[in-house]
Formats: structure tokens, sequence, C-alpha cells
DNA sequence: CCGCTAAGGGAACTGGGGTTTCGTTAGCGC
DNA sequence: GCGCTAACGAAACCCCAGTTCCCTTAGCGG
């Protein structure tokens, strides 16, 4: 069983949310390579024993704070129209990965996800989810008309959010606006072109 | 002065080619955070000092190993149309990350990226040089009028590969022959709607 | 082929990240 | 509010990644 269910009140619940505030302000500083659990719990003002007892690793710990990240997601746009929503969502993943803190936790927690494979699986839930979230502009617009009967929902969502996280993790591009907003586009584009149709593309 | 650049012929190279090519092996089976350089000595069958001296840390040998790999760049392609170009562009990396020992190898480099400056700089520069490489697709689509005059060929040669790094990355979607097809065909798509127009997108 | 010294290698050393031990605090059922 | 024990915490401990020391090997200019 694992340490802290049979209690979850009171002091167990309030050291985990400091713990949990001071590793992401350890990642924020250190990124997850230096991420060093004495450090966090002299930074939560809680015994190192306490940290390595409940958490165990970095990886442990971080899966830990993605669960707790997973709580708060912010509610789909709704605009009336398919490239609003898009945009939408696209200029709310660009703030999110522009801002310091957000997107150092970002990048940590997916550095986390490569090295231990519980990280990951929390962290391909923690998306499965906000795609789930978004998806319902998209079928939305399919009713309208705007997009072909069986356009793939989630699929379009992702295809907003990929070129950010690309620009964030592999080729070190600029994110602003005017891209997240291209991003939206492209998605809305392909879309349209019937792209990301279930069965199969367009001949 | 950087250790080896004297006297860089004979025992030097030998050492480095063994080195990096035991670095590519660790890296494969253990990620780039469990990477110990006293592992990688052992499997160069070289001193554990020559490899802290040459390279000093995890990253810094990361980062020449992304040098090496620099240099063999595979071709473009050239099937005469846009979306054949891009289709082969895409299924290349879709082939490169699903091969279990090159996807290991980038996503440890990418994981590399996040944690130092200069792995970053290796990296931005190894995926800047792909992108130029493939960029002349989209210029000679732009020639033959297959797409609007000022599109930009970067960031559509970006908007391929986005899709499937996002997957390897962020999503954890299986990343196959069909879905390369896709990404191939979206990012066409919104080049054709004009959205990777330099100037601005269509109104 | 000789000498200079760049580069490599074995072995001992050390510091701090992670573990173990055991005593203390406080949540929660009654 | 009482008692049981889950959970916390201080301190001693251990192990090994990374460093230092110093000797050996071999590249390369002459």
């Amino acid at each position: 069983m694992a340490v802290g269910a049979i209690r979850p009140g009171g002091r167990t619940a309030r050291v985990r949310a400091a713990v949990l505030k001071a590793a992401g302000d350890a990642l924020v500083e250190h990124g997850f390579d230096r991420l060093d659990l004495a450090d966090v719990a002299r930074r939560a003002e809680v015994g190192k024993t306490t940290v390595y007892r409940r958490w165990g690793t970095a990886a442990g710990l971080v899966t830990d704070l993605l669960a707790d990240m997973a709580e708060q997601s912010l509610p789909r746009a709704d605009t009336g129209s398919l490239i609003g929503d898009l945009r939408a969502n696209a200029r709310l993943v660009q703030r999110t990965l522009v801002d310091s803190r957000q997107g150092a936790l970002f990048r940590a927690v997916i550095v986390a996800a490569t090295c231990d494979l519980r990280a990951a699986d929390a962290l391909h839930r923690f998306y499965a989810v906000r795609i789930a979230e978004w998806a319902p502009c998209v079928e939305q617009a399919v009713r309208r008309g705007e997009l072909p009967p069986d356009t793939d929902a989630a699929e379009v969502i992702r295809a907003v959010s990929a070129p950010l996280y690309y620009r964030l993790l592999v080729s070190g591009d600029p994110i602003d606006e005017a891209m997240a907003d291209r991003a939206a586009e492209a998605a809305a584009a392909a879309a349209h072109a019937g792209v990301f149709t279930q069965t199969s593309g367009p001949d």
C-alpha cells in the first residue's frame, strides 16, 4: 500500500502540498536532471527521509506533480467557429509554453516521461484528457457542416499543439502568438481538406 | 584549447570513435538520465579519466555525438510533386523515430538539449541543417506554381515533422506510416491554403 | 629515427546523493 | 480524549560518480 493512503488528511496532505510546491520550484530553477530530493525536502521544510519514503525517485515525484497539475485544467473555448476555437487553443498552449514557470515545468515533466514508464503513463493520460476536453470544438464544427462528417476530432486538436511543442523541444525556433495562429490555421485548413477523416484522406 | 585539437590523428581519433559508439549504445540501453561515463569508458575499453577529461559531462558527450550524427545526413527526395516529396520526408522521419536504436538516440539528444545549453545549440543547428536540406522541395513546388509565391519553405518542412515528434515526446500516440502520410498531407493542404506565406495568411 | 609533449590510463581519494535505523509526532477510530 | 499506529524526522551510514595524482604511451615535427 502506498504511503499516505491510510491517513490522507491533515499532516499528510500538508506535507504533500509543500513538497509538490517545492518540487515545482526546484524543477523551474534547475530542470529535471538536477532535481535533488534532499533540496526539495529542505525547500518544503520537511525531512528528506519523508520525500524518499513517499516518492522514492525524482521521476516518482514528477509523476505525482503531474497528477496534481491534471486536476486544474482550463475549460475549452466556444467561439462559434472552428478557427476561433482552434486559435483560442493554440494561444492557450503558446502562453503556457512561453511562460517561464509553466514552460519549464512542462519541459521537466516531458523529460521525466522519457526516463520513467510511470511518468510517461501519467503524461500521456494528462494529454489525453486535455485533447478530449477540446475535441468537442471539432465535433461542433462537423455538426455545423464546416468539416467532413467522419473527421477525427482528437487528431485535429493534436495538429494544433504539435508545431508548438516541436519548437519547444526540437527546433528551438521562437514560439510567438503569430505562429500559434498559423498552427491553428494550418490544422483548420488540413481538416477542411479532409486529411483528418478517420477512414482515409481524399484522393 | 580543447583536448584532442593538437594531435587529432591516430589514437585520438580512434578513442573518439570508440567512445561515441559506446555512448550511443549506452544511451539506447539506459537513456540519457542514466548515462554513466565510467560505463561508457568500460564499453569503449578506454580509461574513464580520458572520458572525463575530453568530454567532462554526459551532456558534453551527447553534444559531440550529435556533431558526429550531423555529418551523415540523407539527401532530400525529388519525386516531382510536393506531396510526394513531403511524404518521403515524413516517412523518413517516421522510420527514424520508430527504429529502436535511432528513436532512442533522438529521444536522448532531445533530453540532453533540455538540460544543457551547448547540447541545445547543437540540436538546433542539427535540425536547421536538416530543414534547409529539404526546403528546396517546397521552393520547387512554388516555382511549379503548386504553392503561393511567398511560401515559407522551412515552415512547411517543420509542419511535416512536428506531429511525429509530438507523438514521440508528448502524447505517446502510435507513429505509423499512415500517420506520417497524414502529416505530409496536412502540411501540403495548409501550404496550398496559403497558411505558410511569409507576409500573412489568407483572409 | 629521436625527442618533446599531447593524450591516455591505473589507482587512490572524496563528497554528496540515497539508505537505514530508530525515536517522535499526530491522524483517526472508538 | 485515549490509544494505536501511520507517517514524519534527525542522524549515522554507505556507496559510487567524479576528481586528482602521477606514470605510460604514442603522435608528430624535425
